[in-house]
RNA sequence: GGCGCCGUAGCCAAGUGGUAAGGCAGGAGUCUGCAAAACUCUGAUUCGGCGGUUCGAAUCCGCCCGGCGCCUCCA
């Protein structure tokens, strides 16, 4: 299989390190809300690549973490009035039960932040002890200045990232950093918030240190593909690799890093933020997970689309074609031979997981089961190979 | 301003030097008591614009126009 590597700006070939396991990491939600149409396309993604690898024989490790504390969640909790935790718990359960809808394969392991506070506290402690971190009243940065390779995933150098921030004057509130870019990994207490005990005083991890840690903890020090959506790329993952690096002293802390493009809703990014949001459940109330999957697939994860309101339904005859070609009995005249179109399509995945090429294959392949069924064909073995195919999609009519 | 991506029929879109796939929508037809579904047929002398390279360019180069993303909330 070829992936796209951001690290590298190319498709690479890609084989887990120790040619079994694949080590996957995947950036999960801050659960404050409910799951839109970008998480899908995201999550979507990333279980395509997770069923591929395992269709190619190997074991896929899957971590997907939770920021279940952060500043928006705390916000969010105070606007509407419910304890945090709650708050996270009742977004969690949501997300997990539009993923689940949508056939999303759930992760391995599925770590919350707030349950990871003495893998963050080791690795914040050694990064201090290197100098690669200080403390100033209880809070403790990163100090960029002691990665000469910060910036180089998200391609900015450090000057241009520094007159940036010094011109949008970053973190008035806060002149206790040497660098303007340099950023927390340990945040202290503030009044009503909640605290885990540490070496600098009662406090809670910062969004970066998070991933690191869980990555760190169920993976190693070095990971296969660590994923996410573009968004993240700085400062989340750049942040990601100074730390993990700084602390495991072993490079690359992951091997490809995988982006996923931006979903767009009336012109702009659909985001929490601009509240432009179309969510799953509601889509899945009028139509079938596999069209809402084959529509979000139909398009190339690192191409940003436009979603369309009547996207998911353009693909309801697709989804109907596709589970209908699976259950045709065929006769007992000679085989349909469908070598081209399984050639087509696994060389399609194996191409930077070109899901739209490679559902226009699944949609020809069905045209000719049917046509070859009815002309009483012995379609067993086509119908068998739109099957595994379509697994791999995760399409569920087709099982 | 920096970095990256994109501009092909109404919409989505394949196509990285050899003369424009496919899907959706639309139109016509078959079938049907009517309708729906299904099936068949049907659309770009042309690829944002202008130059250049070439026997030949949507494809390569230059400039211009337009759109999008990231640049410490975000999948």
């Amino acid at each position: 299989m070829r992936l796209y590597n951001s690290l590298t700006q190319r498709k690479e070939v890609f084989a887990p390190l120790d040619g079994e396991t694949v080590r996957m990491y995947v950036c999960g939600i801050t659960p404050y809300d409910t799951t839109h149409m970008g998480h899908a396309m995201t999550y979507v993604t990333f279980d395509v690549i997770n069923r591929y690898c395992q269709f190619l024989g190997w074991r896929v490790k899957y971590v997907q973490n939770v920021t279940d504390i952060d500043d928006d969640i705390l916000r969010k909790a105070r606007e509407v009035g419910e304890p945090w935790d709650r708050l996270g718990d009742r977004c969690i359960l949501q997300f997990q039960e539009d993923l689940n809808a949508l056939n999303v394969l759930p992760p391995a392991v599925y770590p919350r932040a707030t349950e990871e506070i003495p893998t963050i506290i080791e690795m914040v402690a050694t990064l201090v002890e290197r100098g690669m971190a200080y403390v100033r009243d209880g809070n403790v940065y990163f100090r960029v200045a002691s990665d000469p390779d910060y910036g180089h995933l998200c391609r900015c150098d450090a000057e241009t990232m520094i007159a940036l921030s010094a011109e949008r004057g970053a973190d008035p509130n806060d002149p206790r950093k040497e660098n303007p870019l340099d950023f927390i990994l340990w945040q202290a207490q503030q009044p009503n918030e909640p605290a885990w005990p540490s070496p600098w005083g009662p406090g809670r991890p910062g969004w970066h240190i998070e991933c690191s840690a869980m990555a760190y903890r169920y993976l190693g020090p070095q990971i296969d593909i660590h994923g996410g959506g573009g968004d993240l790329i700085y400062p989340h993952h750049e942040s990601e690799i100074a730390q993990a690096e700084g602390f495991t002293q072993q490079t690359p802390f992951a091997r490809f890093w995988v982006h996923v493009a931006m979903v767009r809703y009336q012109g702009e990014k659909m985001s929490k933020s601009l509240g432009n949001l179309v969510l799953v459940r509601d889509v899945l109330r009028d139509h079938t997970a596999d069209a809402l999957r084959l529509y979000l697939l139909s398009h190339h994860y690192r191409d940003s689309f436009e979603y369309e309101d009547d996207g998911p339904a353009r693909f309801e005859p697709l989804a109907e074609l596709l589970r209908r070609a699976t259950r045709l009995p065929g006769g007992s005249g000679p085989a349909l031979s469908v070598a081209d179109e399984h050639h087509a399509f696994f060389t399609a995945i194996a191409d930077d997981i070109d899901t739209p090429a490679a559902i226009s294959v699944l949609r020809d392949l069905a045209t000719r089961i049917v046509a070859a069924a009815e002309a009483g064909q012995d379609v067993s073995e086509a119908r068998e190979m739109l099957r595994q195919a379509a697994g791999v999609l995760g399409l569920q009519g087709t099982r």
